[in-house]
DNA sequence: ATTAAATAAGTGAGCAATCGCTTATTTTCA
DNA sequence: TGAAAATAAGCGATTGCTCACTTATTTAAT
């Protein structure tokens, strides 16, 4: 690694630390120079502002998770086994990298509006999965959008609590009941 | 209503306005004073600071979402119509008062760790529900905080979309279907 | 009941501090 | 040696909050 990429990476793992503990508002870029050792002008020969590295962090995040999860229910013929496949790479995805998985989640409603319509969706992703097992008959049909906000909050709230500190260890060790907890609701038959 | 009390009120509900519409970092007293029609200055003799005004908000509904919670799971005797009982008076919760339900949603990770120990909880209002279930064998036994995370996340997760502008219509509309889906994952046994 | 005194509520100009960002200068290294 | 990278000083703008003052409301005294 060169040495100004070495300073650009520097200052983004900073940001991140920073951007997590506080907020990308409360964050100055005062505190972001000192935590990466550099000058606070370093940061401007790298990204043009301070919400375009807070943006472009989100993004890269986004895309790669999007990417991810694509890949790895796709070689998988049923739905129940694209869950589970989806549901390990999320969680893994989560504690290989555990405070940038934070960032993401506490700030997609500052940065989700600002996503290219185009670029991969990690949401996108499990609504297309579950709109085709709709589709196949393997669940019973109903709003896609609905059912996979429920399943992905089966997941998801979960990992928000244990940013909130309610839990500890790794996420990836509940990956059994997430998937089961998942496929129930996905396979809940109106009464 | 004294004249006072009109005030505060308008001064309450401008802010909260405000903060779901940009952050309580990116919003100025100025802006909230214009919004609420009265002078910056004023701010001040109803509140200690930006900062407690945002707290305020927050602990209050916090604190009143608990306990409606609570009141409406209590006559139940069956996990499954407190389930059924909880998802209802929280969707109403959320369309009743849609900008207020927002704030608490989204500054949640701001504003958790100062909650008092104990005052009233909306997580662990389920939390004792699911507990005395486990206990009373209605649903299999296993991490109580767990189990509470996944179930609340299927009926959060729709809000949070919701809040993204993903949804439309009100939360009530999908009332049967949350309660559906949460009781799934609650009774899921671990294959 | 009337007036005087006291308190509370409201105002808005302005302050000290801080912010994101720029620029002139120095260092690094191929 | 020249361009890229890094630095440190600093600029204009903005921020939360204060404060001296005015206006409205409540309490007390005659």
């Amino acid at each position: 690694m060169g040495k100004a990429e070495d300073t650009k990476a520097r200052i983004e793992r900073a940001a991140l630390v920073l951007f997590v503990a506080r907020s990308v508002a409360e964050t100055t870029t005062r505190e972001i120079a000192l935590a990466a050792s550099i000058a606070e002008g370093t940061i401007y020969r790298h990204f043009p502002s301070k919400e375009q590295l807070a943006l472009d962090l989100f993004l890269r995040h986004h895309r790669a998770l999007a990417e991810a999860l694509d890949e790895a229910q796709r070689p998988h013929p049923s739905l129940r086994e694209k869950i589970e496949a989806i549901v390990r790479c999320y969680c893994d995805w989560a504690d290989r990298d555990w405070t940038l998985f934070a960032y993401h989640l506490l700030n997609q409603h500052a940065f989700l509006a600002r996503v290219p319509d185009d670029a991969p969706n990690p949401v996108a992703v499990v609504h297309n999965v579950i709109d085709r097992a709709m589709t196949a008959g393997e669940i019973p049909r109903r709003d896609v959008g609905l059912a996979a906000a429920a399943a992905i909050g089966v997941v998801l709230q979960p990992a928000t609590y244990k940013v909130y500190g309610r839990f500890e260890g790794p996420l990836a060790a509940h990956t059994g009941f997430f998937a089961d907890a998942a496929w129930a609701v996905l396979a809940v038959t109106e009464k």
